[in-house]
DNA sequence: GAATCTATACTCGGATAAGTATTGTCCGAGTCGCTGAGG
DNA sequence: CCTCAGCGACTCGGACAATACTTATCCGAGTATAGATTC
């Protein structure tokens, strides 16, 4: 029950990217410089969201990351699954026909109570996560962060974004 | 996000000393047995168990372990945080206030939108858990479990029970 | 002067080590029950 | 025949390795840009 830490650095850097316009990207570098985190170890996460496509990145020396669907349609749900994995946290490894007490293969058809449980938490878990849009978070941030903060960051994307002169498939 | 093999042996254990009659106890090496995990091992699920105050253990020939209090009244919760600790999963490192973009420490009066929808959902994902009482599970899996199987495990903890002369706390 | 070719610098991507947490195992401390002797 | 002391065996508990995973890093593949060259 331990989320990992690149989940953090994951929402975070999608938040940012949701700022950037239209269809600019936004380097690697410049995501990992933001947060002080090591930029060889934010691409991996940084690849994990593209193999998700939830961003999308362009390679060469205007290239870069940016979200590749609006930020509305991208949920904490999708963030986190696709860091930690899609398979849940609880994988039961049906311990109870491990044992002396294991009978026959027809007695275990009904998957055991202890999984269904387990499984129905990780449901509400997950429904939680995927009713927070990226846009809320951003939106959020926006109304009640804090100014100063906020006009920074807003600062730092405008530095950072490198725009590109043909559209991508970023427009809703 | 992903939970401990120990959690599902935890819980399985649990659940078998809520069908020990009375105040007898039953030996860790015969859970061991009954679910074919190494007895070394699960002892140190059962001792953090001990821990938290969900089973207690009485040494000696004769000893082993026992819920240290009433079926209904231990959540599938309570087991779970006694395995994987407290803390929640999703831990804010506060990375936004890390870069360059640091403003200054009263500008993060507030946790971050990104914080607060995680612990939301872990808040979710316990109250689901917390629903679950130990005492659902063995019900459930009188009721509606294969009858071999329920047979069978009666008759392992029946045959490996070990009764108790003196009462401790149990009784509620 | 314009188009093209080449070299370059910058980007991401995957393969490669170090650190840490989990998993697994072993041996020691403590306690109750059994056996034998003594009253 | 009953009581008590000693011995033994069984229990849990914590300390000690092995493994897997997460974290961190480096170097290579690919691409758009800038400049130089040629027509």
């Amino acid at each position: 029950m331990k989320l990992g830490d690149g989940v953090e650095a994951a929402i975070h850097c999608a938040a940012t990217l949701a700022s950037v316009d239209g269809n600019s990207t936004m380097p690697g570098a410049a995501l990992a410089e933001a947060f002080g985190l090591s930029p060889s170890y934010l691409l991996k996460h940084l690849n994990q969201l593209t193999a998700a496509r939830i961003l999308e990145s362009l390679p060469g020396p205007a290239g870069g990351y940016r979200l590749a669907r609006a930020a509305e349609q991208i949920t904490l749900l999708d963030v986190v699954l696709a860091i930690e994995g899609r398979e849940p946290a609880f994988r039961c490894g049906e311990i109870r026909q491990r044992g002396p007490v294991k009978i026959d293969a027809s007695a275990y058809v009904k998957p055991c109570g202890i999984n269904a449980a387990m499984l129905k938490a990780e449901r509400a878990y997950r429904a939680a996560l995927a009713e927070v849009k990226l846009s809320d978070i951003v939106a959020e941030y926006a109304a009640e962060g804090d100014r100063r903060s906020y006009a920074a960051s807003c600062a730092f994307v405008e530095r950072h974004q490198r725009p590109q002169k043909s559209a991508s498939s970023k427009q809703t």
